[in-house]
DNA sequence: CAATTCACG
DNA sequence: GACGTACGTGAATTGA
């Protein structure tokens, strides 16, 4: 029976344009999206020699933006920009591709390639064929209704089925449009009912059957937003119905019949390709010469072939691993990866190692399966000390380049065997460094963008939830599957990003701030803080007691028991109940209580709830000091150290920050008395004492560089206290409120300033806070001419810089809701100057060790980095030797790259504990 | 899982 | 004229 393909052209050519990078042709044309399109038709050509392959093939597009969707509702894809300008003209070169394959190419006014795709698959189905449609709409899964239907997703290389369609929206096809209706499409502005995504959707359909039954039976729920929600957008419900629905019925342009497959002519093909100079494609056409073809594309872009996971070779004898690593040796660099049995690299513990050469040349050498229990059945493996021993050298050669995917990780659970990793690249930076702002990091994330390849998921191998195995317990042909692929992965991902950091720009904030620091970090990690339980269990104990005496006074004063955790309930009792004044409810009906608005019922000398709410301030303070630092800064101590290791992320912000988790250590309080006892926790060992040393207002001091403002550069240079410097600029008088109200306006500059802002924080009216921002430009002019340029150059570059070099991309600066875009045009202003700041301080982390180590300092070791401070522990006796080094190396850490026209503050304190070095 | 709150720079 | 109103983070809790 014929088999007809059809192929979802529209979709595809978006995708390929926001994935490639724009690439131009020699005579100058953008083709990146012209290129990831006929490497997907190419991709389709394999099709052709499977049994059941195409017989019949056409492309579907999009002809005209008007249908009758439009007419069913004005708003339909309105929010829509319009396609970028370098992606207009490669349409017209889309048609010319669709010819060169020689295949039809349907289009018809008035309707979606959707509904024209539909309406053939109908036909089709009519007369008995079967049909399969290349794409990964999710609209277009509707259709798969029918058994010998099928859809091709060529971007992640899978067949979806009915399954595929239940996996993801919880419903066959034939409620997919149900479902659809219900949460509505963002993208096409499809409007479906406020407050219900994909998972509720999926519920609602699952019970009712229908939207209309949905709607029929919403008045009868038990009370909720929901349910709300439901009747009030009933209508909204069934136009999206509508919108969704795909038509079928529609008037064939051209008969099935002229679909079939003739073949395709070679002339066509190699003309359109060498117009384009697709070299790569041209090479395969044909074996015969391959003249050289200018082309400006980027280097390296040549398609891999598709991992092949059963190619992969499980290591498992001395002689076979030698062979790889003198195969690493010649070759010169290597990817590698480690599995371990968890998740915290302080604590796992090794369970194999893999590499990775060439694509599809990679292997998995198993060393910990089968545990350590030595009556358990172990799979043969090499003796572990022995492959360690074998291993060490090519880590630690060179000449040998190691590429790992977050490579802080392996470093870390290496470093605990005994094994250094140098020199290295890491593909997790790489990518932070070339694409920040623009989408994740992760490896699977990376592969499904740039490879078009979706990684085998980390839960299938080990299972979930009671019955995950460890990975040492996972066999070694499955283990081998999956590791040997995050090798092959992160060594395609190096091969493509390494061209891309010297082209896009970025191999300076990459070699000069980013990669240093990769090994730096893995110490910092590794070594952890020391930390005195005994200091947290008192002071958890203490707040335990004032807790419970608060919360017994906070029921007395209501007259009755309530969760006073919950916002909810707490706004109850003291906006409904007790009848304080000025509640204000949020999007979610829920009264505000946060901070700002019970120290505002505080402050009310008249206010009935007064006393309450200073108490509830103190339980919420005690609250969440205990369960966030005393409580759960115990739990995380290592047995093992005794210290407590957090994770750095070197791409959490994005702003080139860094972030840390489990636990953060980037937020221990400070900024009240009774928060800060829990700094006193972190303490040195014996002989030894903390050291933290801080850069002061080094961001105002950036932006005085930066923006050029001549009064606050002298400010700094003559060590004034810029606070009041200001004052006296904005009010001519320095005292405790106008120096107050210039440290304000200092920080709402940094952040993007906006009189409504303001107006809020310094509790003035909007003219008033507009009238001390002009001020401000006028005294420190350079501060408007910085925002207005920051900002034109990151609307037509889409990103910004540091004067490191250091992007950082704002997609949303072009978003049509207003908000949106002054949110993204505030951290647009904030990010070359937070940034910077960020680079300098990694660029002095990656410095001092060799610093200190020069002066013979061998027992200075950093621990922490708290975004402008850096903390150390240090024995005694070295404190007045290390101090100047330190100082030297912060102050100076942006020369010679760099030459400020400022100088960079550092303020050191010395004390037994961190609390005591402040 | 979203919303709220709050700890830090 | 409405919207929400300072940038960047991570963690705990409640409640659906």
């Amino acid at each position: 029976m014929p088999h007809l393909y059809l192929v979802d052209g529209s979709g595809y050519i978006f995708r390929a344009y926001h994935r490639l990078p724009p690439l131009t042709n020699k005579h100058g044309e953008p083709v990146g999206a012209v290129y990831g399109y006929t490497t997907m038709l190419w991709k389709l050509v394999d099709e052709l020699n499977k049994a059941d392959g195409p017989t019949h093939m056409a492309v579907v597009l999009d002809k005209s933006e008007h249908t009758f969707r439009n007419e069913l509702y004005d708003q339909y894809k309105a929010h829509r920009p319009p396609a970028p300008e370098d992606l207009v003209p490669q349409f017209p070169m889309i048609r010319d591709a669709t010819r060169a394959f020689s295949l039809p190419c349907i289009e018809e006014a008035g309707w979606e390639a959707d509904d024209l795709i539909a309406s053939y698959t109908k036909a089709a189905l009519a007369q008995g064929w079967s049909v399969t449609i290349v794409s990964s709409d999710k609209d277009l899964m509707q259709l798969m209704t029918d058994p010998s239907v099928d859809m091709l997703d060529t971007m992640n290389n899978r067949r979806l089925g009915p399954a595929d369609t239940e996996e993801k929206f919880g419903v066959l096809p034939e409620k997919l449009g149900e479902v659809l209706a219900l949460m509505g499409d963002s993208v096409d502005n499809v409007p479906g009912v406020k407050g219900i995504g994909p998972k509720t959707a999926a519920k609602l359909i699952q019970e009712f059957g229908t939207v209309e039954a949905v709607l029929e039976a919403a008045p009868s729920m038990k009370p909720s937003k929901m349910r709300d929600n439901l009747i009030e957008h009933a209508e909204m419900a069934r136009l999206s119905h509508k919108l969704v629905q795909l038509a079928s019925d529609v008037p064939l342009p051209e008969p099935l019949e002229d679909f079939a497959l003739q073949g395709i002519p070679d002339a066509p093909l190699r003309a359109f390709l060498e117009h384009h100079g697709f070299r790569t494609l041209l090479n395969r056409l044909s074996a015969v010469a391959d003249a050289p073809v200018e082309t400006h594309e980027t280097p390296g872009l040549e398609e891999d072939p598709p991992c092949n996971h059963d190619g992969y070779e499980t290591v498992i004898d001395e002689a076979a691993l030698d062979q790889w690593i003198e195969a690493a040796r010649h070759q010169g660099w290597v990817a590698i990866d480690t599995e371990t049995t968890g998740v915290d690299a302080t604590r796992a513990e090794l369970v194999g190692v893999s590499m990775a050469l060439q694509p599809n040349k990679a292997c998995y050498i198993p060393l910990g399966h089968g545990g350590t229990d030595m009556f358990a059945e172990r799979p043969v493996q090499i003796d572990r000390a022995v492959a360690l021993a074998k291993l060490k050298p090519l880590l630690a050669d060179p000449a040998v380049l190691k590429i790992g995917h977050n490579l802080k990780y392996d470093m870390i659970v290496l470093g605990r065997c005994g094994l250094d990793v140098a020199p290295y690249d890491d593909t997790i930076v790489m990518s932070f460094d070339l694409d920040a702002g623009l989408h994740g990091h992760g490896m699977d994330e990376l592969a499904a963008t740039h490879l078009s390849h979706s990684c085998i998921a980390y839960k299938d191998v080990v299972g979930t939830g009671k019955s995950q195995l460890g990975f040492g317990e996972v066999d070694l042909k499955a283990a081998t599957r999956y590791a040997a692929e995050d090798a092959d992965v992160t060594l395609r991902l190096w091969r493509r990003f390494k061209p891309r950091l010297a082209y896009e720009g970025s191999t300076r904030v990459y070699e000069m701030v980013d990669r240093p620091l990769v090994a730096v970090i893995a110490g910092m990690e590794r070594e952890g803080i020391k930390v005195d339980a005994g200091v947290l269990a008192k002071l958890s104990s203490d707040f335990s007691h004032q807790i419970a005496a608060l919360e017994e006074e906070i029921h007395g004063i209501a007259g009755f028991k309530f969760t006073i955790g919950s916002p909810k309930q707490l706004g109850d009792v003291l906006f409904d109940k007790m009848g304080i004044k000025g509640g204000r409810k949020g999007k979610s009906g829920v009264y505000s209580t946060d901070v700002n608005e019970l120290e505002r019922i505080a402050a009310d000398k008249d206010s009935p709830g007064r006393e309450m709410v200073v108490k509830v301030l103190d339980w919420r303070q005690l609250t969440k000091l205990k369960s966030t630092y005393t409580d759960a800064l115990q739990a995380q101590i290592n047995p093992a150290t005794g210290r407590v290791h957090t994770s750095y992320s070197l791409t959490g912000a994005q702003t080139g920050r860094l972030s840390s988790t489990d636990p953060n250590l980037q937020n221990i309080p400070i900024r009240t008395e009774t928060g800060r006892q829990i700094r006193d926790a972190f303490v040195a060992e014996p002989g030894n004492v903390i050291l933290s040393a801080d850069y002061s207002q080094i961001e105002l001091r950036l932006a005085a560089h930066i923006a050029d403002v001549p009064a606050l550069r002298e400010a700094f240079e003559q060590g004034e206290d810029i606070h009041n410097r200001t004052a006296m600029e904005l009010f001519g008088e320095v005292n405790r409120d106008t120096r107050g109200r210039a440290k304000t306006i200092n920080f709402a500059i940094l952040y993007g300033i906006s009189r409504w802002g303001l107006a809020g924080r310094l509790d003035v009216t909007p003219d008033e806070a507009q009238a001390m921002i002009n001020r401000y430009f006028e005294r420190f002019p350079g501060i408007n001419r910085y925002i207005a340029d920051t900002l034109n150059d990151a609307k037509a570059r889409g990103y910004t810089t540091t004067l490191f070099g250091r992007k950082t991309h704002f997609p949303r600066l072009k978003a049509s809701n207003p908000n949106e875009r002054a949110g993204s045009e505030r951290a647009a202003i904030n990010a070359p100057i937070q940034g910077t700041s960020a680079d300098i301080i990694k660029r002095a982390m990656a410095r001092m060790g060799p610093a200190l180590a020069e002066a013979g300092l061998h027992n200075v070791k950093m621990l922490l980095q708290v975004h402008d401070e850096l903390v150390f522990e240090l024995p005694e006796g070295d404190v007045e030797a290390a101090r100047p080094i330190i100082q030297r190396v912060m102050a100076t850490a942006a020369e010679p790259a760099v030459k400020l026209t400022v100088p960079l503050g550092v303020e050191i304190g010395v004390g037994p504990s961190w609390g005591a070095a402040h």
